[in-house]
RNA sequence: GGGCACGUGGCGGAAUUGGUAUACGCGCAGCGUUCAGAACGCUGUGAGCCAUGCUCAUGGAGGUUCGACUCCUCUCGUGCCCACCA
């Protein structure tokens, strides 16, 4: 036993102690406020903020702020300048409820519910900066809300709608499509209702493409057009504002093709315009064959995307283009000679490649340039989980279609109508239609049409019926010619009746009544058909009219066969698989008859085969989403009121403004007033219609008498923008400060709940791309890099509930363990990502864990140098030196690499082994323990700061420096090499790490255990895997 | 019906490009310490068997390979999301 090493006892671990110490000391010290530092890399890391309910957080709650917490913490150590901020999301339904179930005010229970979060927060020894705490209820908060709001009026992006929309009777307000879980309200479960009423709604299907494009960008651009009608050159045919950026290399040398514009001397890249129906690929090798004449250009790969700023020279002007960066390569130096009109602008250069930099004139060019260089990580625009990019393309469910007109053919004869129909002023006809198509109009000369969507043009012979939604407008117009009027009245109104879910029951008959009367025809082989109408067609989807294909479709089978409708089989007005299409308008189709079981038409005409019968039929090839637009009004008193003022004067004067005046910017915040009463109405009115003083006002325009809009916004509303403001959290003046903007944005690390993807990150997603068109942001996307939260379940295996009795509130473990220990067990549960039982008899590991790092301090002996030991005792304390060092440095790769990946599982695991392993040594030094410190900080900050400024530390261990590895003291100089005979393990022998194959093979054919496997046998091969194993192959 | 994940001891879970399956932790068992318990320490812990060792084991069945938890095909099961989307 080596007695010097003896200290003074230790104390015992007590976290309870020590952990309000620290907490103390860290919030007087303002260690962790951030500050925008220009000379520091930022690291932005944001949980998704929690909304405050009355039932406080339970264990499963803090998992992500643990994790985030420990990525500030690490990221901070390793110098970058942080911004961890937190916040609340108050306004919504679920508040609001629960104020009114305790009977108090909402603005009273939130404060209270807050308060109890942040104390909850707080013990958990998160590293927030609380100065940048925002709430979504706060009037300074919300004034930018209603801001961004008028901003979205102004763009004709919000506006006023009478369509019937989703209600929920229980909470009594309309909901978003998004709110709809199983045809019942997300928040309480009732049935949700069809209800036609006024509402605002946000036209987020502006944005449909570009937030499923953008899912998918993996370079970072610096630019984004939203709108461009560019061609490249007169009268040629090109895609919309894109284009192809080449680097081409040279057929021999590692040299690349450099233009040189002669005019201004500028050089560049071979650029060009996408023709139609041409890929990126595609135009890249022809434009460069065009421009430079070589004739053999190979692609290799696709470097980027990114938007192309420059000089047109035929067309004299400045160009923007979203470009693709393709990389060539020549075969050989065969080149054909270019046209003059080429020449005269251009010449091309061969340079160096160390010089392409040079001439890549771009940023993020150049990013691209290193990327396929390997001088550049590669960093994706979203580096979300694959998983909830598919449930967002799903959520916004594009297909590609066809738009096809049906005429309408009424049969006066039989109805006996008259030829003018009465006029009904005003109403459309068509969905989106034009407004001077009125029925009388239309139906006169029967020149009436109704538009179908559909994604199979290629069964339009097999059209046996149309059928609309009872709800389609064009319905209302129809009543006024139909023979069974009363029948077909009774049956909308029926559907109106029926929930959502009742309408979508699957295993429900088809239901549905014809419009008696009312023939169309089939464009493609001129057959009348008749109309129906059912709640198997959805009135907000496509046109809310499909042509009715039974043979090929099941629902149009099942309504069919119903009501004894004739089945029609398409046989192919064309070979499906050819690219000609002869077309004709015979029909193309037999009888379906017995032919139902026949697989020999369930292929589908390729595109290009459909977008032909399209044209034949002159229908339109379209781009459909299922994303609806956002309703985003709430007939509730808990959420930001809508900052509009209804005025009938202005409404007089301008027919256009139908009578809104936006709140002027300067009179924001519109406060939501105090009220005795806020209970829902369910007249469709918000509760703030029924303050008097508080809706009459003064129109800003007019300065007449006028109304404040009563209704309120989602509870969504507040979270769609929130990660902007902790970057400047008190402006007065703007949003957020541009600066500002710049430095923090984007969000690098997201964490937060799965159950998000289709609501909260879409919404957030459309607000900031419009925010970036708008130019209050820098950056297409928000969010980087997406983490999820894989739920903590009950002991039971069930979600955690207060329901079900098997919550674990985190006070009680933090109490009994401390902080340090719930923090590191929640982490080392198992993936992060991943759903997990809670075990509350697993914490103790972690706790013995932290007090074996407790314990492990009692082995510091001083470094070598400053001890005046004798020479065994020394010799031995330098063997353990060597070994210490082995292991620590070992493990710092590791647990940096775990980090990283959001592996903290297996960090924890690593630390673990490190200190068990540690535990058998002797003696360690001070450098090894402040190692072992710094690495299991992030996880638990409490103690590794206790023990920090223990062994003499000044400065707090959260703005240490991440250690890094030396990889000399690392190396182990023999490693285990495992024997295998025919694949299977037989023996094992210990071998120098630099031993040749040669060595290994004879050494492993020396092993005791092996030697009896390989005895009469003849080695057919032997396979040598360095540093792991040899395995030999016998006949 | 469509889409997306995922199946490894008694439990949570480890396992670089295919290269010692079950790391780490819990639990359990034995021993020590203790008046006793808790706590702690040490040892053991996939299954089977004719047991110095061998055979079988990563939901199941095949395949590729010198070698498969890892790759491919099929199949069974579980979870999540969407769903009369034309």
């Amino acid at each position: 036993m080596i007695h010097f090493m003896k200290k003074a006892k230790t104390v015992d671990y007590n976290p309870i102690r020590i952990e309000k110490k620290w907490q103390k000391k860290w919030a007087s010290s303002r260690i962790f406020q951030s500050k925008e530092d220009s000379k520091k890399k930022k690291y932005y890391v944001l949980d998704m903020f929690p909304y405050p309910s009355g039932e406080g957080l339970h264990v499963g709650h803090p998992k992500g702020y643990i994790a985030t917490d420990i990525l500030s913490r690490y990221m901070r150590m390793k110098g970058h300048s942080v911004l961890h901020p937190m916040g609340f999301d108050a306004f919504g339904l679920p508040a609001e409820n629960y104020a009114l179930k305790t009977k108090t005010n909402p603005a009273a229970s939130v404060k209270k519910n807050v308060a109890r979060y942040k104390k909850q927060l707080e013990i958990l020894g998160a590293d927030y900066d609380w100065s940048r705490e925002v709430n979504t209820t706060d009037p300074n908060y919300y004034k930018w809300t209603q801001w961004i709001f008028l901003q979205l009026l102004k763009k004709g992006l919000a506006f006023e709608s009478y369509e019937p929309i989703n209600w929920c009777p229980v909470d009594k307000t309309g909901l978003a499509n998004e709110d709809i879980e199983n045809g019942r309200c997300e928040r309480c479960g009732a049935l949700v209702e069809k209800k036609p009423m006024r509402q605002w709604v946000l036209r987020i299907t502006d944005y449909a493409e570009r937030l499923l494009n953008d899912l998918e960008i993996e370079n970072i651009p610096k630019f984004y057009m939203s709108k461009g009608t560019d061609a490249w050159r007169p009268g040629e045919k090109v895609t919309e504002r894109m284009a192809v950026y080449c680097i081409v290399k040279h057929w021999q040398d590692d040299k690349y093709l450099c233009m040189k514009w002669k005019k201004n001397d500028w050089r560049g890249y071979v650029i060009g315009g996408i023709k139609v129906d041409e890929s990126a690929v595609e135009a890249g090798i022809r434009e460069t064959i065009e421009e430079t004449g070589y004739k053999n250009v190979i692609f290799k790969r696709i470097l980027g995307k990114a938007d192309c700023h420059f000089y047109q020279e035929l067309k004299k002007e400045n160009r923007v283009a979203h470009a693709t960066v393709v990389y060539l390569e020549l075969k050989n130096e065969e080149q054909d000679s270019i046209t003059d009109e080429e020449k005269v602008i251009q010449d091309i250069e061969w340079v160096e490649r160390s010089k392409v930099r040079d001439f890549i004139n771009r940023e993020d060019l150049k990013y691209m340039w290193d990327l396929y260089t390997g001088d550049a990580k590669e960093q994706k625009l979203l580096d979300w989980p694959e998983s909830i990019k598919t449930l967002q393309k799903n959520w916004i469910g594009r297909s590609e279609g066809a738009l096809i007109k049906f005429k309408v053919k009424s049969e006066k004869s039989t109805i006996g109508l008259s030829p003018v129909i009465p006029a009904k002023a005003g109403i459309q006809c068509e969905k989106n239609g034009a407004s001077d198509s009125t029925l009388d109009s239309r139906l006169r000369g029967n020149d009436k049409k109704i538009e179908v969507f559909t994604t199979r043009p290629d069964t339009l012979f097999g059209v046996t019926y149309v059928v609309l939604a009872p709800e389609h407008t064009l319905v209302q117009k129809f009543l006024e010619v139909i023979e069974n009027k009363s029948e077909v009245e009774a049956y909308i109104a029926k559907s109106k009746n029926e929930t959502e879910i009742q309408r979508t029951d699957e295993t429900k008959e088809k239901t549905g009544v014809e419009l008696k009367g009312i023939k169309v025809i089939n464009p493609a082989n001129n057959e009348e058909v008749p109309v129906w109408i059912s709640d198997y067609v959805l009135a907000d989807y496509g046109t809310g009219a499909v042509m009715a294909v039974p043979a090929h479709d099941e629902r149009d089978w099942a309504f069919a066969k119903k009501f004894g409708l004739p089945i029609k089989f398409v046989i192919a007005p064309l070979n499906l698989n050819s690219d000609k299409v002869v077309m004709s308008t015979e029909s193309a189709f037999i009888d379906f008859g017995s032919l139902i079981n026949s697989e020999k038409f369930n292929d589908k005409a390729s595109e290009s085969v459909m977008k032909e019968i399209t044209a034949f039929v002159g229908g339109q090839w379209v781009t459909k989403y299922k994303l609806r637009d956002w309703v985003f009004s709430r007939q509730r008193y808990w959420g930001e009121p809508i900052p509009v003022i209804h005025c009938e004067n202005c409404s007089k004067n301008n027919p256009a403004g139908k009578g809104i005046v936006p709140v002027p910017e300067n009179d924001l915040p519109v406060v939501l007033p105090k009220v005795k009463s806020y209970e829902p109405t369910g007249t469709g009115e918000s509760p703030l219609a029924a303050i008097s003083k508080w809706v009459n006002v003064k129109c800003p325009v007019c300065k007449g008498p006028a109304k404040r809009e009563t209704n309120t916004m989602p509870q969504w509303a507040g979270s769609s923008w929130y990660y902007l403001r902790y970057m400047d959290p008190n402006n007065k003046k703007t949003l957020v400060d541009p600066k500002k903007e710049k430095y923090w944005s984007p969000v690098d690390m997201y964490v937060g709940g799965a159950e998000h993807a289709t609501r909260h990150l879409i919404y957030a997603r459309f607000w900031h791309k419009f925010l970036y068109d708008i130019g209050a942001v820098s950056t297409i996307e928000p969010f980087i890099k997406l983490q999820h939260v894989g739920l903590i379940m009950g002991e039971d295996g069930r979600k955690m509930s207060k329901r079900f009795g098997n919550v674990i509130n985190p006070d009680d473990i933090v109490k009994t363990f401390g902080a340090d220990s719930l923090r590191l067990y929640e982490m080392f549960m198992g993936p992060f990502d991943q759903q997990i039982a809670w075990s509350s008899s697993s914490i103790v590991g972690v706790r013995r864990f932290i007090e074996k790092v407790w314990k492990l301090r009692e082995k510091i002996v001083p470094s070598k140098s400053k001890t005046s030991k004798s020479a065994p005792e020394l010799d031995s304390i330098v063997q353990d030196s060597k070994k210490a060092d082995r292991i620590i440095h070992k493990v710092i790769g590791k647990v940096t690499k775990d980090i990283d990946d959001l592996h903290f599982n297996t960090a924890i695991s690593a630390l673990m082994i490190t200190v068990n392993e540690l535990e058998a040594i002797e003696s360690i030094s001070r450098e090894q323990y402040e190692i072992l410190l710094k690495l299991l900080s992030p996880f638990a900050p409490h103690v590794c700061e206790e023990l920090w400024s223990a062994i003499g530390n000044k400065k707090s261990v959260c703005v240490a420096e991440w250690p890094v590895a030396d990889k000399s003291l690392m190396s182990d100089d023999e490693v285990k090499i495992m024997v295998q005979v025919n694949g299977k393990i037989r023996g094992s022998f210990m071998a120098s790490v630099d031993s040749s194959d040669a060595d290994l093979e004879a050494k492993a054919r020396e092993v005791k255990e092996v030697k009896s496997w390989l005895e009469g046998k003849s080695v057919v091969k032997i396979i040598v895997v360095p540093k792991r194993l040899v395995n030999i192959v016998l006949a």
